[in-house]
DNA sequence: GAGCACTGC
């Protein structure tokens, strides 16, 4: 036999049906039962005997445990055996054969494990001894929806596997690819895997998939499990893994054709959980209360207190200090607020001790930390031994018929108060105190979190199913559809900005779009700059707006702030502003310290160049010119109205228009809006687009620029076809405009223009003159 | 005259 065929057989063993009834150990030609091995290793290798997809746990172990690495042929560290020793009493490691015999046996499997039972760095590699990817050019890929945890479990992974991280074990994230041509092992983020698809439809160079964490439900693992539906029909080959907490199992494997389940215990201490006998009426107060009569009369240990928001938090934070100190009694506190964006040194004071008494017999001192969400799943703080959960998270909502994203404070589910309280046991037994009954835990608390794709606009996921090629979303297999309201609202977008025809098809441009990793609108006027002469320009405005705000405002030096803000405001909008801010920063050479000056945040502008970096790559791939007009820096000067032009290319549905009243009313949805009181725009300007529409008290649009009527009609014209929109001021200019311009052409050919153009200007300048009058008189 | 839960490409 070949080796060429006997490669083919063994990278698909179940191809042949007529071997079933023999084991599988002799199923594969040039296997065991030959003495060969399809790769040519040598007969002494440690993997000589392995057969492909029909190996066992004990040649697993026993090739561990041997003299060398089978995977660079180097002798096993000291270290490598100490790792080892403390990798066999994973609770993973108690199922390594059960596991074989079901991926063995079997295209999709559902893992479940709690925390702590090793599943994340175990199960790869016993697919790694069992897959041999390295043998037949494939990799096996794990994916996790944080970036932070694909890098620090594959760090974990090299070190047991005794390899040089970013060889045969690496990871692969946004800006960062640490893999090379030996990496079998791949751990990557799951947006990254879904890239990668887009390119790939059958992710043809993975033998299996491993798909972590999948409880999270993130966008990008709902449609890569959707995805991954689909591959297996056409790839019988790859092995697909689905690993979870506990709550969801029976929804995963229902979902995957009733693949088999295997659950794997975690390793953590009991949480005694103690309930409110009656509602609170105010959590923060409850909340703090309670962290308060902890510190006062419980054992040493840590306190973790969950809140909504950095508002909410800070104030906490300073009450239970200032409350504390004044305890008689009571040990020394140290209180830590934890959010996202609280710079990382802030961060990571998370991690220091507890004070120590003030007296040796003293009561002892005590770590309090205040956080958001982010110390549910993204970051573990060991030592933790009291949870206290008031049962709320600031949540993402979509609201299709206005079409907006907003972020709202809503009841947790289950299974976040199980993570919750969890937190409380991953060192010692602990408690964990819930602020609400136990009868609203359990009749009112729904079971899971809904998932992102529930609760998002999806115009990029749209975006992106097309080019996979799914064409018929409304039959696609998500394992939570969409409400029809929120697609339709979706290919409405997609199809106004041209990325989709008429009957939905992917056309040419949105294939171009669905490449870049930014909003549709975002791609859509990176495409369209070099036709304004500014991609350049207009590159740097989408960093800017995919990374969080750069002005600092500190409470204590606002009007500072605002002044250092002032010196790059532009008169025509915030997106111009964007951009002077950040050639100030080149233009200091990124400088910490100008930075630091000027109110701006360091880390944001660094990371928005890093962005800009990757979008250049992107439009010199597809083909698009980067270019900038002459610069003038005249206010309305060709230089900048050319950028506002290629603004409006991807903004023009979010547009506002000033009614004579002075506020502005959205043109398509007729919502009340006002200009959000950290823009830079210094005059009543009657068109603006709006970069995002913010949902509190009172509806913002923020981030917004001066366009022209005329613009919108230029680089849509198909979109305001205006019979579908709601009565306002701003529809009926539109309309004169579209009027006059019929009227144009068709007095052009009886030769009128010339003077029919001169009434217009009149009447548009008195109409526009009329209306800032009379906002001014409101004012 | 005011906020930004958390991720990700």
């Amino acid at each position: 036999m070949s080796e060429a065929k006997s490669q083919k057989r063994a990278e698909a063993p179940k191809e042949n049906p007529y071997l079933a009834h023999l084991p599988p150990s002799e199923r594969l030609v040039g296997g065991a039962a030959s003495g060969k091995n399809p790769y040519g290793l040598a007969p002494n290798h440690p993997l000589a005997n392995f057969v492909i997809g029909a190996t066992t746990a004990e040649q697993g172990e026993a090739a561990e445990e041997g003299d060398v690495n089978p995977f660079n042929n180097k002798p096993f560290s000291e270290k490598y055996r100490k790792i080892l020793a403390g990798r066999r009493k994973l609770p993973v490691n108690k199922h390594r054969k059960e596991f074989l015999n079901l991926i063995q046996n079997n295209q999709v499997v559902i893992l479940v494990g709690e925390t702590g039972s090793g599943k994340t760095t175990q199960i790869p590699q016993f697919m790694v001894f069992d897959e041999l990817p390295a043998f037949k050019g494939k990799k096996i890929a794990c994916t996790q929806p944080r970036r932070l945890a694909a890098m620090s479990v594959a760090q974990r992974v090299a070190e047991e596997m005794d390899v040089v991280m970013g060889q045969e074990v690496g990871y692969n994230i946004r800006f960062e690819d640490c893999t090379s041509e030996k990496t079998f092992l791949q751990y990557m983020t799951d947006g990254m895997l879904l890239r990668e698809a887009m390119n790939d439809p059958l992710l043809s160079r993975y033998s299996a998939i491993i798909l972590d964490e999948a409880h999270d439900r993130t966008l990008s693992t709902d449609i890569l499990m959707g995805l991954m539906k689909e591959i297996i029909k056409k790839r019988d080959d790859l092995k697909v893994v689905v690993m979870s907490a506990t709550l969801d199992a029976g929804k995963f494997q229902k979902y995957f054709d009733n693949a088999p389940l295997m659950s794997v215990p975690g390793r953590t201490f009991p949480v005694e959980i103690y309930y409110t006998p009656e509602p609170e009426s105010d959590y923060l107060e409850a909340a703090i209360f309670t962290a308060l009569q902890i510190h006062r009369t419980e054992d040493a240990g840590d306190i973790l207190l969950f809140l909504t928001g950095e508002e909410e938090i800070e104030d906490a934070c300073r009450k239970i200090k200032a409350e504390s100190d004044q305890m008689p009694d009571a040990g020394p506190v140290k209180v830590f607020p934890l959010y996202s964006t609280l710079p990382p040194q802030a961060q990571k004071r998370i991690y220091e001790d507890a004070p120590p008494p003030k007296t040796p017999d003293g009561r002892p001192g005590r770590k309090i930390v205040v956080s958001t969400n982010i110390a549910e799943t993204s970051l573990t703080i060991d030592g933790i031994v009291y949870v206290i959960d008031p049962g709320f998270s600031k949540q993402k909502v979509y609201n299709p018929r206005i079409r907006v994203e907003s972020l709202l404070v809503s009841p947790i589910s289950k299974a976040s108060a199980q993570q919750r309280s969890g937190r409380a046991g991953r060192t010692r037994p602990g408690k964990c105190f819930r602020l609400y009954t136990e009868n609203a835990f359990m009749k009112e608390l729904i079971e899971t979190t809904y998932p992102e794709i529930l609760r998002s606009n999806l115009g990029t996921v749209v975006l992106q199913l097309k080019k996979l090629g799914i064409d018929d979303l409304v039959h696609f297999d998500f394992m939570d559809p969409p409400a029809p309201e929120t697609l339709m609202r979706a290919l409405e977008l997609l199809n106004y900005l041209g990325a989709l025809d008429d009957d939905g098809n992917l056309t040419p441009l949105g294939a171009t779009m669905a490449d870049f990793p930014v909003d549709p609108q975002l791609a859509k006027m990176l495409i369209a700059s070099p036709q304004y002469g500014c991609s350049n320009e207009i590159m740097t405005i989408v960093s800017m707006l995919n990374v969080p705000l750069v002005f600092l405002r500190p409470p204590d030096q606002r009007k500072m702030a605002d002044e250092a803000k002032a010196q790059f405001a532009h008169p025509d909008g915030d997106h111009l502003t964007l951009l002077n801010v950040y050639h100030a920063y080149k233009t200091s050479g990124e400088d910490q310290k100008w930075c630091y000056d000027n109110f701006c945040n360091f880390r944001t502008l660094k990371s928005a160049d890093n962005v800009r970096t990757q979008l250049k790559r992107y439009m010199e791939r597809c083909d698009l010119d980067l270019v900038s007009l002459p610069f003038d820096d005249k206010p309305k000067g060709p230089y900048y109205t050319g950028i506002r032009k290629a603004l409006t290319t991807g903004y023009f549905m979010q547009v506002a228009h000033q009614e004579r009243s002075g506020s502005y009313l959205t043109v398509k949805d007729n919502q009340v809006v006002r200009l959000h009181p950290s823009s830079c725009l210094d005059h009543a300007a009657e068109w603006v687009i709006y970069n995002e529409f913010v949902l509190t008290n009172q509806n913002y649009i923020r981030t917004v620029t001066e366009v022209k009527a005329e613009w919108l009609l230029d680089v849509a014209p198909n979109y305001f076809d205006l019979d579908s929109f709601p009565n306002c001021e701003g529809k009926r200019v539109l309309e004169k405009l579209i009027m006059r311009r019929k009227s144009g052409s068709s007095s052009r050919e009886r030769g009128y223009e010339e003077e029919d153009r001169k009434k217009s200007r009149k009447s548009d300048r008195s109409d526009r003159d009329r209306d800032r009058k009379d906002s001014k008189r409101r004012r």
